[in-house]
RNA sequence: GGAGGUGUAGCUCAGUUGGUCAGAGCGCACGGUUCACAUCCGUGAGGUCAAGGGUUCGAGCCCCUUCAUCUCCACCA
């Protein structure tokens, strides 16, 4: 059989092929009848907004690379696919494309809106997947699922009512994030810190009982018509006389408390703060401490409360429905209506002009925004659905100390312990309409509420029609659940059984408070199990100048565009090469390129060994038939077998692709294949019968390595060369071999590559072209080295006409140059300059007496040869045996230039 | 205010438990029509491993300090 292949490596072409054939073959598929150990990964399932970019083509990348590897070891390897609904982001998404229509969610209602949205989902859910498909990802497309679809949506009501049960979801008016712009709340983790110019407005308060004027500094003055409290430290001497006192609040002439409170620091500001409990969290505290009434003043657009917002809150109270720790609304007169930036500036006019604003400071402080749209955050208090994360958090805290679940690289375990240990009850609630809807249901006759999976309850109590509420869950609710709810939970499946806790997970560490704790605690309560053992944490791909890729910026590359150009392995290796674990990393043009490169190397080299096969089946001869140059390629590659495997197995992607880089181009092509050229020329012979096998057992060994890195080259070589089995993708990844150590023959190989690159060299500065063939002489103890039948690699690799190994040499016009075993004397007549000559060795005479003497030194220290391992201490006895040797060689050509 | 990352050749970065670790790719220089590959082959130049101190027989690697740079977290008025 005679197979050929293109001279250049077309990617797009199998790419397509070989998906498909793997797809309808099921590969992807675990055998889940066969007994063997699983390996699960599940997918951090992409937004359904989005469409793939870099930072998916790494993480699923590295996902595939470690599900192929398991699977060629013969685990039971599941990858579940899926896709996330993305609440916020979708819907923010969608709002914009019904504006452009001029609809806005009002006018179309839920439902409608809701029809939109699945629209949207089967659209563009729909593309990531496939996108996802051109990566060479081996998910188990049978089982692909979304955070939004019916197991899923049943888990999260199981886990809702379970938690309520047990009292860990609770419905308050608390302290949360609002975002004026997505009209929602959102979690503490959804809000993201932007340092901003502001002011510090000093504003002075009168005092009822004395007169006098308390300063109080504030970034944010339009807060203060909501001011409830003037807060003071009770050991703070200057306003000892206070205590018991009340101010007059500004503009609006109302008289409110002087508090005592720790809150108040001494030594910052004045030592005075205003306390406005409805819209600051530390004064939502001290509200509570000090039983301060809430008054809100801000809509929940933005704006300033008037009289309707009050009338509509005073009805609230009237009827009686109103819940413990309701607000109450001002009506903000003048000011009703404004937007909250321009009251500011109306406010702070106005205290200016009654002589109440003593000055303004610049001054840089964080200003908390919506890490969707980047609006600035309103801290509200406001009626939500909480998740109390104090009983939650202790088990995933203890299972990730105790070292069950590992994180790689082991730092990012200080993030999640600062997260965890710390965190704060959890809003889950958000007045939002694409998601999953809380399941708590009210009575509007008796005011009842239930917590319930059925939809159709009625009201327990009067029997009464029963209203959903409104809100959505935060996304992340879902996507929480997902190493379980993929499986199958609430229900037992065999799925569950026989996948779960899923072994790895791989995602960027931008996401580990948003996701990975969560599902970790989620995980631990609902499973009493840990979802995965191992978090691979992968960093940023950004642009070459080092820059996060954004839209705004347009800096981003397309991963398809990639794909289409340079292939879908190009892309891989060059995301996977070069990186360690949680690091950041650049994508380039010249990245890409030589990622190409090697694709295009890899596919010459197979086409070299293909049109000099004949062979059907490959079977490796028994030693004795091996030559040299057979034993160190197999003894290189068997080394090469267990270093990547070890590497994998500590998840150093990055160094396990460079070492199969470093074998395929250095050794095999560079060396190897050089070497088996007389002998794969020399057809009929047993020499050249041996040599195919060999050849092709390492190619066909080395694509296996290389197969989860590059599925698709690996796999078309594969298939081309002899090989038994259908896939590359099922065959089994090599192993180490302690019959193919070949110790001897790879210092023999060293000894030959050595003298070889010395003559290279030489001729190279004496300009010598290769076309100048020139006699070697070699004098050298080494006889086993030096044989007959390595002449030919002088021949072919050093430009030598003959060889002749002798006794002795003389012959001043003559190169000479000395390895640590053998003297080479090359006569190249008229071309030797012996002034360069002598320079040249005793440049080299130089330098080896140097590492001489520093090497003798450090045997000669005691302590040295007394701590220092026995193997060291031989390893520098070797050392100096061969420079040693080196410069009598040296020293003898000296002489002999004379 | 806390926590962490990074700093190695001109550029982008590897360097695993401290002992052939001073490396790769690109770039640069020189040479090459060798029948797999010019997306290639051969050869070469280049680094006090940010600075200083410490531990050790031995330090890019461990410890401390400093500088530069990036990121995360944090309710500071």
């Amino acid at each position: 059989m005679k197979q050929e292949l293109a001279k250049t490596y077309a990617p797009n072409e199998l790419e397509d092929r070989l998906y498909r054939e793997w797809s309808e073959k099921g590969y992807f598929t675990p055998d889940t009848d066969r007994d063997a150990p699983s390996y699960t990964i599940v997918i951090p399932p992409p937004n359904i907004t989005g469409q793939l970019h870099m930072g998916h083509a790494l993480d699923n990348t590295l996902q595939d690379i470690l599900i192929r590897h398991k699977r060629m070891q013969g685990f039971r390897t599941l990858w579940v696919p899926g896709t996330d609904h993305a609440s916020i982001a979708t819907e923010v998404k969608i709002v914009e494309a019904m504006r452009k229509e001029g609809l806005t969610k009002e006018e179309i209602g839920r439902e409608a809106f809701l029809d939109r949205a699945w629209k949207w989902k089967e659209q563009y859910g729909g593309r990531i997947i496939s996108q996802l498909k051109r990566l060479g990802s081996s998910c188990d497309w049978t089982r692909e699922r979304f955070t939004m679809d019916e197991g899923c949506s049943r888990a999260v009501k199981e886990v809702f009512v379970r938690l309520y049960e047990k009292g860990l979801i609770y419905r308050g008016n608390r302290m949360i994030n609002w975002c004026p712009c997505c009209m929602t709340s959102i979690s503490d983790a959804e809000v993201e810190y932007e340092e901003q110019n502001g002011s510090f407005w000093h504003l002075l308060y009168p005092i009822k009982e004395t007169g006098e004027m308390l300063e109080i500094a504030t970034t944010r003055p339009e807060t203060m018509l909501g001011d409830t409290a003037v807060a003071i430290n009770a050991d703070d001497p200057r306003y000892a006389h206070l205590h018991g006192c009340h101010v007059i609040l500004p503009l609006i002439g109302k008289e409110i408390p002087i508090v005592c409170d720790e809150h108040a620091d001494m030594t910052k500001g004045t030592g005075v703060v205003k306390i406005t409990p409805a819209h600051d969290p530390n004064d939502f505290e001290v509200g509570q401490r000090h039983s301060l009434p809430l008054v809100r003043v801000f809509t929940y657009d933005g704006h300033m409360t008037g009289a309707a917002d009050k009338a509509a809150c005073d009805e609230l109270f009237a009827s009686g429905k109103a819940s413990v720790g309701e607000p109450e609304v001002l009506d903000c007169g003048k000011y009703a209506g404004m937007t909250t930036k321009e009251a500011r500036r109306a406010i702070v006019a106005d205290l200016e002009e009654l002589g109440l604003l003593k000055k303004v400071e610049p001054r840089v402080h964080e200003v908390g925004t919506c890490y969707r749209c980047h609006t600035t955050i309103e801290p509200m208090v406001s009626k939500q659905w909480f998740v109390a994360m104090e009983t939650l958090a202790k088990p995933a805290i203890d299972v990730v100390r105790s070292g069950e679940i590992k994180f790689v690289p082991e730092r990012f375990d200080k993030n999640y312990f600062h997260w965890m240990e710390n965190i704060r009850d959890w809003c889950i609630s958000r007045q939002l309409w694409w998601g999953h809807r809380i399941p708590a249901f009210y009575c509007d006759a008796c005011n009842e509420m239930v917590v319930t999976k059925d939809e159709s309850c009625k009201c327990p109590v009067c029997g009464g029609e029963m209203r959903q509420d409104p809100d959505t869950l935060d996304t992340w609710f879902s996507s929480a659940l997902w190493p379980f709810s993929t499986l199958g939970w609430p229900d037992e499946t065999e799925d569950l059984k026989m996948f779960y806790p899923t072994s790895t997970l791989v995602t960027g560490y931008d996401i580990i408070t948003f996701w990975v704790s969560r599902m970790i605690f989620s995980g631990m309560a609902y499973m009493n199990e840990k979802p995965f053992s191992t978090v691979l944490i992968h960093g940023l791909v950004r642009d070459a100048q080092g820059r996060k890729m954004s839209k705004s910026l347009g800096n981003g590359i397309d991963p398809l565009e990639i794909i289409d150009k340079y292939g879908a392995d190009a892309l891989r290796f060059a995301l996977a090469t070069g990186n360690a674990p949680g690091n950041d990393m650049r994508f380039s043009d010249e990245k890409i390129e030589a990622a190409r490169n090697f694709t295009n190397k890899i596919w010459n080299a197979a086409r070299f060994v293909l049109m000099n096969l004949d062979i059907d089946t490959c079977t490796l001869p028994a030693p004795e038939k091996l030559c040299i140059e057979d034993k160190w390629i197999l003894s290189l590659y068997n080394k090469a077998v267990r270093d990547i495997g070890a590497n994998l197995e500590k998840y150093e992607i990055g160094i396990a692709l460079s070492n199969l880089y470093d074998f395929i181009w250095d050794i095999f092509c560079d060396w190897y294949i050089e070497l088996v050229k007389p002998r794969l020329n020399a057809v009929g012979t047993e020499e050249n019968l041996t040599a195919q096998n060999v050849i092709t057992y390492v190619l066909g060994g080395t694509m296996k390595l290389l197969h989860p890195f590059m599925p698709f080259i690996t796999e078309e070589i594969w298939q081309k060369l002899p090989h038994e089995g259908d896939t590359i993708m099922l065959s089994a990844y090599p192993t180490y071999d302690p019959a193919l150590d070949f110790s001897r023959e790879e210092i023999h190989m060293e000894r030959l590559i050595a003298a070889i690159k010395a003559i290279r060299n030489r001729r190279a500065e004496m300009n010598v072209p290769p076309s100048k063939k020139a006699k070697l002489f070699i004098v050298t103890d080494a006889r086993d080295t030096f044989t007959d039948a390595v002449s030919v690699f002088f021949q072919k690799l050093a430009s030598a006409s003959e060889v002749a190994v002798v006794d002795s040499y003389v012959d001043e016009s003559a190169v000479q140059l000395v390895t640590d075993c053998a003297k080479l004397f090359i006569p190249l007549g008229d071309l030797v300059d012996f002034e360069k000559e002598r320079q040249r060795l005793n440049k080299e005479r130089e330098n080896i007496e140097r590492e001489i003497a520093r090497v003798e030194g450090k045997l000669a220290n005691e302590s040295f040869v007394a701590k220092a391992p026995a193997a060291v201490v031989d390893g520098e006895k070797v050392k100096l045996g061969k420079y040693r040797d080196t410069l009598a060689g040296i020293l003898s050509a000296l002489e002999n230039l004379k």
